[in-house]
DNA sequence: CGGCATGTAGAACAACTTGTCTACATGGGC
DNA sequence: GCCCATGTAGACAAGTTGTTCTACATGCCG
């Protein structure tokens, strides 16, 4: 299943696809080469010129398009944060209009992302354990990554009790962490199962 | 309440402090400089040169104690396992001493935690996110860590289903990448207990 | 044609990194 | 008294970082 944002292309494991890459405009270029690499190396540890030779682009096109990596980071992440929840809301959508249960559906779509081979967890949570003791405002932007998924998660699950989008978000961001650190797939998604289970057992009451 | 490990002694909110700290040996000054650093403002954004300054010793002392900057994040993570292992544990015990009911001692603790004002995070998911991509071994000890949280859990929770702690360290590390990301800490710790108490509905049928 | 945006290649720079090394001081054990 | 572990202060090498800059090429628009 590809999905459109703006005018990349990517598919349901979160990959990078675009139909001619060498087309797209520096400026783009560059966002998806800071994206691969800076969520596969962590954003501290890619540097300007490890982007600039992946994009490929030269080093004065790089600073005429973005002022600074800080510029490029806050881009990134803007872009991530489109790509993703674009990507989660039509994958649920998807399970769902195939007739399954919310709980399944989630269960479905996060296990095709944490089994995707480059899976390194959550941008936003890897940008706030990198980045978020010298830049309290990265914290704001995953807060507001997180407040976009719960949201979705509250339409998804509107039949269940209000707002059990927030606490689904709780247990997703524990299924990411553990998924991440390389507990076996099948273990975390039959832990995250319960525990969804037991949450809606309990909001229901 | 203070707590023992090794000549070290810290208190519940797992902030450093030692009898006599200009007294201690100089591995163990680096150690507990490094300690505070690392946790603070991240491994890789902490340079050599800084934890020499707060230790303090010198730079040929540093590397006589350490063979290389890898050395010491071994160390400081082992250090910084059995420290918090330990303070968990305890913390767990005493509340359960008090009276509380299993879930209210584990609200109780990592609501502790969570409200100290140095509190950022979980120092293992926090070196899996900076260093996992370059070095896999890091996500090994991340998941000893975890495994050996979810040891201390199973022995609190006995009384119900087998093996609740995996389970339990789920949402337990949602909360922690949810407080750390700066979400009110109430919010947090109610969304935690509903989500606990869901999960022990769930297990015990 | 001329001008200008847009591109490349790569030198240069200042600041910083980890790690090594020299030169010197101190204090306890034999 | 001498040795040696242990300490300090700091220069230094070698590399990397983000950023700026010069010199040059290409192609589109009026």
């Amino acid at each position: 299943m590809l999905v459109n944002v703006g005018r990349f292309v990517y598919n349901v494991t979160m990959k990078f696809e675009n139909e001619s890459p060498g087309q797209l405009p520096s400026r783009e270029r560059i966002l998806v080469a800071a994206h691969a690499l800076f969520y596969k190396e962590g954003i501290r540890a890619t540097g300007i010129d490890k982007i600039i030779e992946q994009a490929p682009v030269s080093k004065l096109t790089f600073y005429r398009q973005y002022a600074s990596k800080d510029d490029l980071i806050r881009a990134y992440l803007d872009f991530r944060h489109e790509k993703w929840i674009s990507w989660f809301q039509t994958s649920l959508e998807q399970a769902r209009g195939a007739g399954l249960l919310p709980v399944d559906a989630l269960v479905s779509t996060l296990k095709d992302w944490f089994s995707s081979p480059d899976f390194r967890g959550c941008a936003f949570l890897n940008a706030a354990a990198e980045l978020g003791s010298s830049d309290p405002k990265i914290l704001e932007t995953v807060r507001q990554h997180k407040q976009d998924m719960a949201s979705v998660l509250d339409k998804v699950f509107e039949g269940d009790a209000v707002s059990v989008g927030r606490l689904l978000a709780l247990v997703i961001d524990g299924a990411i962490v553990h998924a991440q650190m390389g507990q076996p797939i099948d273990e975390v998604m039959e832990n995250f199962k319960l525990s969804v289970e037991g949450i809606l057992l309990r909001s229901s009451r």
